[in-house]
DNA sequence: TCCTTTTTTTAACAAATGTAAAAGGAATGC
DNA sequence: GCATTCCTTTTACATTTGTTAAAAAAAGGA
């Protein structure tokens, strides 16, 4: 059983014939808290698929507000250098030990849609679920308030309070921690 | 001459066979300003692209907050609903006379993908342009304030003050008519 | 031209949120 | 235990923006 198709997902799509063949374009990375993955000025030349741990991007501004959070199953990369192979404005870092991510750049993936029918129909489904993903969170983003957010936030991940400060948590809402302590002290419309 | 080939990008794939085959599961329309593409309720069943004309999506709250606008030459959806064939949430209407407008479902998209490798090259290409569209898109939402919004769109489209009323642009840039009208006036930070 | 309607601006006030600073709590090390 | 440091909450104040309402300006019709 190839170690990719923990990792990459199948889509109704890919069979274990089609992960053989991919295999020497993946690359396989195990990452300690704090490794840097990309940084400003730089181009981000790859897609990425955590299996394991947590990852995170912040701005380059002053602010250093940190723009998301991806978990292990799901894919990131800096969607705007990666497509537009211009240099990124942001930060991607590590945010646990043993963090698992399979990686492939840019050529690499557009020669597998290429040369392999099943790549291509994988590389359209992919990103149509990308584009779906991206969407709901932004407009979540747009429509809900960030007290809304936290309160979300918290449901969904109720351990997240112990993995992460109250002063990032605020930082990924948009909002100051004053803000964000304030919402907590239900000093705050619902 | 396929006539789809004047709407749908090539994206460096596309030949004329190609066109050819999809001829009979693309649908092209001409709309007259008012019609309603899309309403609450309805799933969005296709993908649209438009070769000339407006296009504009409006929420479906109190506030009908405009969303978007969209030109010629590009394509649109409701994303949400479209993907994850939920019932939308949102309006599409026409904007102007004569807007013509390529479609396609869902199904003959994806079975298009299936049965031609061309085209599951063109849906991933696609796809991924869109990704990086949208993420401009709402990036430039989320980085820059309704006052710099507000003077990039009079110096990229300086007619659209004739064409569309401030109100309405108010509610495009997310903002109140009054705030509007404090930017204009210069009474707002640069 | 005059009247009506629509659009835009202005004014006044209230609510929300950020900044800065202080205070309270929790964790860690000596 | 005590001090130090880091994280979180609270307070005070200023700024921003929305709401409501009124005034001004523009557009259209008779």
């Amino acid at each position: 059983m190839n170690l990719l198709s923990e990792i990459v997902p199948r889509l109704n799509v890919l069979k274990d014939d089609d992960f053989a063949i991919a295999d020497d374009v993946f690359i396989v990375n195990i990452y300690s808290a704090g490794d840097v993955i990309l940084r400003p000025g730089l181009i981000c030349r790859k897609l990425y698929f955590i299996q394991a741990g947590l990852v995170y991007a912040y701005s380059n501004d002053e602010s250093e507000r940190i723009l998301w959070y991806e978990f292990g199953g799901n894919s990131f990369t800096d969607v705007i250098s990666f497509y537009s192979r211009l240099e990124s404005n942001i930060f991607i870092k590590v945010a646990e030990n043993k963090t698992k991510i399979a990686s492939i750049s840019f050529d690499d993936l557009d020669t597998l849609y290429s040369k392999h029918h099943n790549w291509s129909i994988w590389g359209a489904r992919f990103h149509q679920h990308e584009l779906l993903r991206l969407t709901q969170y932004y407009e979540s983003l747009r429509t809900k308030d960030a007290s809304q957010r936290y309160h979300e936030l918290v449901d969904t991940y109720p351990e997240i309070l112990q993995r992460i400060s109250l002063g990032h948590i605020a930082s990924y809402l948009g909002i100051s921690q004053v803000s964000l302590s304030r919402i907590r002290a239900g000093t705050q419309k619902k």
